[in-house]
DNA sequence: GTCAATTTGTGAAAAATATCACGACTTATT
DNA sequence: AATAAGTCGTGATATTTTTCACAAATTGAC
């Protein structure tokens, strides 16, 4: 677990940092500074900066950043190379929308296998997906530690228990449901009815001229 | 406009309150401490008391918060009673997700009308909405001033060019891209490929046995 | 080679957020 | 009526995150 000193908030912003520096090398691009980046990617340089250099000097003054020698060592700490399996729980629209989805591309995780209640499903395939009825969860999940919960708020706390014990370490919740999970199981919740409540908030409470950008 | 004292991450977390609120009220509950609502919703009771506190004194030493009373104040403040129109920009998988999705029940939100560049879908309804053609936008947006994204990112400059122009004031972006806007425009990213890379990475990166939720 | 223009990396300061901890008050019990 | 248990509201403190601002280094032009 190397540096466990970067700053969440940091942390968070690498995925994004990484793909637009993609980007910029499939633009091409040989060199960028973190105010192109700021542009870019809508945060601030000097927080730029400082992200980076948690991880060392990577860039030259007068200079700024190598795209490509920057590229390479966020692949190595993004840990691009090695991909995560990840397990999608509830096909519905919201889960097929993952499904078809290529995470893959420009990503280190990739759904392997996915799950539904809904018998009819079971057996298909969606964006070479396999699915498998709920029911057969315990005997199928093998060793995937990440799930995405795209299922009903009703069913969010019975299908956690089950994944828990089935050892997942990561749940990516999309259920409006809180979910109980032992100390050493992640779970982010995206929750997308009060992203949207907090948005129409925000708009009607908050001064509508400045910069600032929320979330 | 009033309370502009209220500070962000306490303004975040005021509608997922006023959802568990509900859910108490509907349970039969008359009353709740910030240690039960700190276990529901996973947020510190200090925290709690202090996102309440911002709002003057909502609860009694001793008793805690009275269900009713706290709902009711929330609806006002989190302008319950009004609906805010909002317009679906993207008629995938992901989009048809929120059209499926009933957002009115337990919120201020209602989608009224949705776009996309399938002539296909043009002129057909999904959860009762209906859909136009992309082209259509100028003119049947009307005066809708929030808008939920979920395009291809080779779109979003462009459209969102377009709904700024005219006069939507929100967006809720779930494309890849960061869009520009002009210094009056909300805009709230959800990055869908970001959260789970950013999940994986705490996986891996982070000591995996303390209480902490992160997101 | 010199000089102006860039741009990093970071100490220090500021701002935002979360948490501790306790006095004051309420309720319930006996 | 007194006491114990529960709970808020908040001053103070701690932690986290962002931002400022500038010395040091680099580049590129002439």
């Amino acid at each position: 677990m190397e540096q466990n000193k970067i700053p969440q908030a940091t942390a968070k912003r690498l995925p994004l940092y990484y793909r637009f520096l993609n980007n910029l090398q499939m633009q091409g691009k040989t060199r960028v500074s973190s105010k192109e980046l700021s542009e870019a990617v809508k945060v601030d340089s000097a927080t730029i900066r400082r992200d980076f250099s948690y991880f060392g000097a990577l860039g030259k003054k007068g200079y700024g950043y190598n795209v490509e020698y920057l590229l390479g060592f966020f692949r190595k700490t993004l840990d691009q190379d090695e991909l995560t399996d990840v397990a999608l729980i509830g096909v519905g629209n919201l889960g097929t929308a993952f499904l078809n989805y290529n995470f893959t591309k420009n990503n280190n995780t990739k759904i392997v296998l996915a799950f539904d209640a809904d018998p009819n499903k079971s057996g298909k395939e969606i964006g070479g997906v396999p699915i498998f009825h709920i029911d057969d969860l315990e005997e199928k999940l093998g060793n995937v530690k990440v799930a995405i919960l795209t299922i009903p708020a009703t069913e969010a706390d019975r299908v956690t228990e089950r994944l828990v014990s089935k050892g997942i370490k990561g749940i990516l919740n999309f259920t409006p449901a809180r979910i109980s999970v032992p100390d050493d199981v992640r779970v982010h919740h995206i929750d997308l009815a009060i992203e949207l409540q907090a948005l129409v908030y925000f708009l009607k409470h908050y001064p509508l001229d400045t910069k600032e950008e929320v979330l």
